[in-house]
DNA sequence: TACGGTTGCCGGAACGTTCCGGCAAGACAG
DNA sequence: CTGTCTTGCCGGAACGTTCCGGCAACCGTA
């Protein structure tokens, strides 16, 4: 049967062009079996020449490997820029190691709540009331989780921060750029990274000896209603001092309110986020924060689920990605 | 063979469960042949029970149909927001018609540039001279582009915005709103969205007999090149009176140095943005914008995709997404 | 010459699904 | 009762790949 002119060609189609059996042809292009040189070239040139492709649904029916791996994201649009950085360290790694990556929208799995194909799966930020988040860390795949999750299971691999060293250094800089009253603003989302930053800010404030200053706002609250605690707070306490974000973006959108109680960010009033971004950085003035470094971040837990996968590493491997702060004019009294 | 305890079972098993044939239990399953009402009835409960999903693999190799579409979009960080509400529109729309996503990073494609093995493609703001984009668009699957791809071959189906109008309206708002001699900071990617907005731009200047004030920047550009080309325009052009800023965020970069320019945004000198993003809105003061609404773009591509895949939409279809201009204080006078 | 070991290649089964063609049993008209 | 049609079900091939086991041919040693 010649391959027709549309259908792609086959490893048979291969086969017959080298005049070899399909075993053969399948062995030299794999590189498994024993293959004399002459005719491993002649396979390869057939194969180059018919510009074939191995058809990758046969191929995992066989051996059951989809080289393809899902990756779930929880659906905050506000913190656009983290995780979109963070999709494209995973998109870039995963490419590298010649895998597929599958999205999964946080809202619902595709096929009527089955957990899709694949080898293994990423959960960036995982929360561990989501029940999609549930569901796939009961999957029996590997799993590698971008942040720790705080639930009963333990994934598979773990990529994580440092938040609580972070923290501190952050709220310890505020200090000794004369801040006493630094104000937290929360993040009240469940996951390990915000309820780590609200723990160590307790925990620094009850060291420091100073007031512990902490107003939670949901995870992605439009910027009326982070301006609506700042305000409050400011009118609280107005000797506040310093102010530091959790969430992505929220001292940015907080600004122009300081500014409209007339305070002035870097001088009598400092500012910082735990989170960076553009926004933070082309603010007026730029805003001090510390770098999660989405990319690298996804890039890692990628890297580290093909090791899984591949038997390089062991499971429950757990490695540390370094993150840093960045000092800007928000915070230069 | 009893389904092992971590081998999923297949419709085989099923078959054996409900005692009719694995012919009878696929048709009943597929609803495809002929099955009584009884019959039907106790394949699904035996499905149920056993906890079956078909093997994927295994449907794509005997149906040649994967179920999945790719998704390719250009990486500019800088542009994130958009970028990732797009991805979650498709995403979200993908999965309500049981499709898996899988996504195409613009460095390299997945196995040694070999197009996956998907059954469609949605390309995100193809630019012609990419060569991915050229060998996914040469690739022989449906292809659906976000904007209109200004190459020589034609995707299988379209969802566009006019930008035309929309540049129109927006330069008549700052007009009506009494800027006279209005500049543009174009974004000089290839893309049909910038290269309609330069168009647009320089036909209403014509048009309205006003000079022709156009500086070019790199798409994804850092703050401080815009910064540079507004202030030499500036100082070229004192009597400029309102800037049109075209990639995403860059109006909002480009405000400390309006500020350190002495210019008071919204008073003497307008702003407005053509891409919306949560920046433009928690800018001091708030930008005015165009909402290009990428979230149901993503969504709109999706859908179309869809639809030719299934047939019921005919290749070649053209659809237009309204857009709209959000009119915020940096062009209230 | 005989014989264990290695090298190079191949036949064919298996993965789980879909679907073509067929077959028996019943329905119904002549 | 015979013939045609429909209904309900099934056997088995096919999709393209991998890989186990086998089989000649050759090599070297005894």
């Amino acid at each position: 049967m010649l391959p027709g002119p549309d259908t792609p060609p086959t490893i048979a189609d291969v086969a017959r062009e080298a005049a070899v059996s399909k075993t053969t042809a399948s062995d030299a292009l794999r590189g498994h079996g024993r293959v004399s040189g002459p005719t491993r070239r002649a396979v390869l040139e057939a194969a180059e020449r018919l510009g074939y492709a191995p058809n990758r649904s046969a191929r995992s029916l066989r051996t059951s490997v989809t080289d393809t791996i899902a990756l779930h994201i929880p659906e905050f649009l506000t913190s656009a820029e983290y995780y979109m950085s963070f999709v494209f360290g995973v998109a870039e790694q995963a490419a590298h190691a010649g895998l597929n990556v599958t999205l999964l929208s946080s809202g619902h799995l595709p096929h009527s709540g089955a957990v899709p194909q694949v080898d293994g799966l990423v959960l960036c930020d995982p929360v561990a009331e989501d029940p999609v988040v549930d569901q796939l860390m009961n999957s029996g795949l590997p799993v590698v989780t971008a942040e720790r999750y705080v639930g009963d299971r333990q994934p598979t691999g773990v990529i994580w921060s440092d938040h609580e060293t972070s923290m501190t250094g952050l709220l310890d800089h505020l200090y000794e750029a004369g801040a006493r009253r630094p104000a937290f603003i929360a993040s009240d989302t469940t996951s390990d990274w915000a309820t780590t930053l609200q723990r160590t800010h307790a925990r620094w404030c009850a060291a420091r000896g100073t007031p512990k200053l902490v107003r939670k706002a949901p995870f992605g609250s439009a910027p009326d209603v982070l301006q609506g605690a700042v305000r409050e707070m400011l009118a609280e306490t107005p000797e506040i001092d310093a102010i530091v974000c959790a969430a992505d973006g929220a001292a940015a959108a907080v600004l122009p309110e300081l500014r409209a109680a007339g305070r002035t960010v870097g001088r009598d009033l400092l500012l910082a986020s735990c989170v960076d971004s553009s926004s933070m950085r082309t603010a007026e003035p730029p805003i001090t924060a510390v770098d999660l470094r989405p990319r690298a971040m996804g890039a890692e837990c990628a890297r580290l689920l093909c090791e899984i996968l591949s038997g390089e590493t062991p499971r429950g491997t757990v490695r540390a990605l370094p993150i840093e702060m960045h000092v800007r004019a928000s915070t230069r009294p």
